[in-house]
Formats: structure tokens, C-alpha cells, sequence
DNA sequence: ACCGGATCAAGTGTCGACAATTATGACATC
DNA sequence: GATGTCATAATTGTCGACACTTGATCCGGT
């Protein structure tokens, strides 16, 4: 299980146009293809060996996940994420995770929460090695979320996040480094969100949650003010 | 401005493949293409007068609306809101508009503040008339709601709530009558968040919104609960 | 030398046709 | 009479080709 992705992009769905999809979505997530390039319909179609007929559907699917942007006539560009649209995602996430969690601490299963704490556990134990900065800002952080948001067991709410915003929170974290050092706080936010999950508070899960998302947005707001 | 949606669907788009989106998004949500019914590309091309390559991308984007359901190799269903997802619904939208409300008590313009308010005059001298269920319920609840997440300046905000939930509530109240008598209440809801909108009270607004959105979706359980 | 217009190329939008998969119906068998 | 199987028909997925729009380049005029 290397990424927290909601729908299978395992390479054997049964139409073509899915599965490029998949393939050139994990490709612009990666950098592969650089963020504001124009996309050529033919190059592209090329590239992967079909016509362009599934490969325009392909693009009417990422256009839908926000990972491109179209114009009529004019052609597709892989989007850019300026610092405001990054900082605007967080917002979203903010309110959305918090009901995610507030719902989660009322209907989530106690076997759930079980996986949960030893998914926290893990990656307590993981802070403690030395390769933690890695894992643990490239997956373990979505991982974390990606569950919390499964046990709201809303199934829009699952597709808003798992399709389209968790897929922009990684291109930026390929993108740019996201070195924060901010993993050992953030894992304690985990742990405490975990907690009122597990008492089933869960306006206080909100609240926690709500709080942990927008200290991280203050910590890329602090990084951009840095940078710039 | 009878309806309130983000994007133009004025007829007049370049490519044909969004303006038979636009035209059967409006057929979808009127029930003039009945819920739960299969589509069949050809006879909606031919319905159309076009070819199935733009219906194809029009049904891609329906798709990600969520307005019609896709299986591979199956073919497209326009989808049966069942009460568990109206429901959800409710619940995102309460989440998302009550931070809209929030950002929107921080930066709207007191222009904005000024139409909003006259909006919402406008809507008191409707109730006190004879016609006022069918107007209130149809268009003016979502205008007021649209205004707020305009408010906000969030465009990928924006972007969900106006092009994907907005159109599934509207679907929902043109198929079954949608006659609540909670029109004054929720008048009165409304004129309490623009206050504390025009009092720069983001907490407050925030907490007003998802009172109301909260009332509304009791009020549909209600119904929901005496019709079974 | 600079600006405006026309020509040309590249790329997108659209169409019709073919291939593959699935649903439907009849027929034979148990 | 019910069930399993096979053949047919309909529909979806895919492809290649053509028309139209957009952008650039080149030429001529001022």
C-alpha cells in the first residue's frame, strides 16, 4: 500500500481511457509532467500508444479532479498551484476533515479505531528511526487522514477528499520539498484526534481536527513568507 | 437570473460538447430525463442532433458532477438520490457553508453585505405575499446560499458547492414537491447570518449557517421519516 | 525600422465507422 | 415446466479522418 488513493488505478481496469487516466494523473501528481506544461493531445496519445478519443476523455476526467485546466480551442495545461489556491485547499480540508471526524467519532467501528491507534503507533515508532522524514510527510500523514475520513462513511465526502484533494496535496509535496519540521507536532495531533475519536466526542474530534489542519497551514504560510 | 450557477450555460458556449452538457444538466435536475433511467448515447445524440463524441465528453462531465452513474462497458444511469445521500449532501454542505460564511464575514465587500441584505428584503416582502411558497422554496433559499460562498472568495469552494451539491439539491426539490413549511423560519435563519456577516463575526456566522443547514436537513428527515 | 494584414501550420473539435463486450431471446435438454 | 446454452442484436469502446479555430510567421506598406 504505497499511496491513499480511493479508486483502484491498478493498471488493469477494463477501458483504456480509465486507465490512462490513472496513469497520466500518478504522472502530473509526480512531476513527470512538469506543472504548467501544455498538454499536446497527440503527444500524449502517442506517448501511450491510443488514439485521442480515450485520451480526451482522460482529460475530461483530470479536468473534473482539477489537475488540469482547458480552455475551448486553446488546449489543456497541467495547473499550477499558485501559493493562495494551496492555501484556499487547506481551507476546504479544514471543514471537511473536521465533519469527517466529528461523524467518525459517532459511527466508526471500535475495530477501526483499533487500526487506527496502531497506525499511529507505527508511526510513532517510525519518528523514532532515523528515516522518519521521508515516510512519514510523503504518506503517512495522508494515510492518517484517508482513514479518518473512511470511517465518516460518507461517500461523497470520501470522493471530494480522496479524488481530487488529496491528489493537489501530493503534487505539492512532490513538487516542492515539504521538508516541514513539523512532523513530530503533527503526529501528537494524530494521536490526540485519535483519542476523541475513541471516547466518541466528537465535537471535540472537530475541534482537534480543525485545529490540526490549520496549524499546517500556517506552517506553509510561514514557509511561502520565508521563501518569497 | 433564474437559477444560480457558477458557470454560463447561456447557449452560446464554443464547443458543442459543453452546451449539450449545460442541456442536459438542466434535463437531468428538471426530471425531464427521469432519475434512474438508463441513457443511451445514440438516441441522445440523435436527440441533440450531434454525434456521439461530444455527448461521450458531455456524459464524462455529467459524470463528475454526479449527476449520472457510469459502470464500464454498462453504460450511464442518471442517478437516484436515495435519502442516505441527500442526507450526506446536507451534511457537506453544512461543513463548507459555514466556513463560507465564515471567510465571508471576513473579506466580502460591504457592497456585497448591502446587496445581500437587500436580497434578503426582497425575499421578506415575498413571504408576506400569496406566492410565496413556490418562489422562496425554489430559487431564493439557494440564492442567498450562493451569495455566501460567492462571499468567501474560495473558488475551488465555490467550484463544489455551485457545480456539483447546488444542482443535486435542485434535482432533489423539482422531484418531489419540496413543501416544507419552514420557509419563514428559514428566512429568519437567513437574516441572522447576514448580521453577523455585517458584523464581521466569522465564529458567529459560521455557527449560524450550520444551525440552519442543520435545521434543514432535520426538516427532510421529518418528511422523509412520515412519508415511509 | 515598425506596424498591420494575410498566409500557413499546428492543434482542437467533430464526425462516421469498426471492433469488442454485454444483454436478450429462442431452443434444446433435463 | 424449468434451466442451461447458444446465437443474435444492441450498445459501448475505440479508431482514423476531416473541418474549424487559434497562433505564428512572413510580407508589404508607411
Amino acid at each position: 500500500m504505497t499511496s491513499a488513493t480511493a479508486d483502484s488505478l491498478d493498471e488493469e481496469t477494463s477501458t483504456i481511457a480509465d486507465r490512462v487516466f490513472g496513469q497520466v494523473r500518478q504522472a502530473i501528481v509526480e512531476g513527470e509532467i512538469p506543472a504548467g506544461s501544455k498538454i499536446s493531445e497527440p503527444a500524449l496519445a502517442a506517448r501511450y500508444g491510443i488514439s485521442r478519443g480515450p485520451l480526451r476523455e482522460a482529460m475530461r476526467r483530470l479536468e473534473s479532479t482539477n489537475l488540469v485546466e482547458r480552455r475551448p480551442n486553446l488546449g489543456a495545461r497541467v495547473i499550477t498551484l499558485s501559493n493562495d489556491e494551496l492555501l484556499e485547499i487547506y481551507v476546504i480540508r479544514e471543514a471537511l476533515e473536521g465533519m469527517a471526524a466529528r461523524i467518525a467519532a459517532e459511527r466508526m467501528s471500535d475495530a477501526a479505531i483499533a487500526d487506527l491507534k496502531a497506525l499511529l503507533e507505527q508511526h510513532r515508532r517510525e519518528v523514532a528511526r532515523a528515516d522518519w522524514q521521508t515516510y512519514f510527510q510523503e504518506e503517512g500523514d495522508l494515510d492518517f487522514h484517508f482513514r479518518i475520513v473512511q470511517g465518516s462513511g460518507n461517500r461523497r465526502l470520501i470522493d471530494i477528499l480522496c479524488n481530487d484533494l488529496y491528489h493537489l496535496a501530493r503534487m505539492y509535496r512532490c513538487q516542492f520539498g515539504m521538508k516541514s519540521d513539523r512532523a513530530a507536532d503533527a503526529l501528537k495531533e494524530h494521536e490526540l484526534v485519535a483519542d476523541a475519536i475513541a471516547e466518541r466526542d466528537g465535537e471535540l474530534a472537530e475541534w482537534l481536527m480543525r485545529r490540526h489542519i490549520r496549524a499546517s497551514r500556517r506552517a506553509i504560510e510561514r514557509r511561502l513568507a520565508v521563501e518569497r
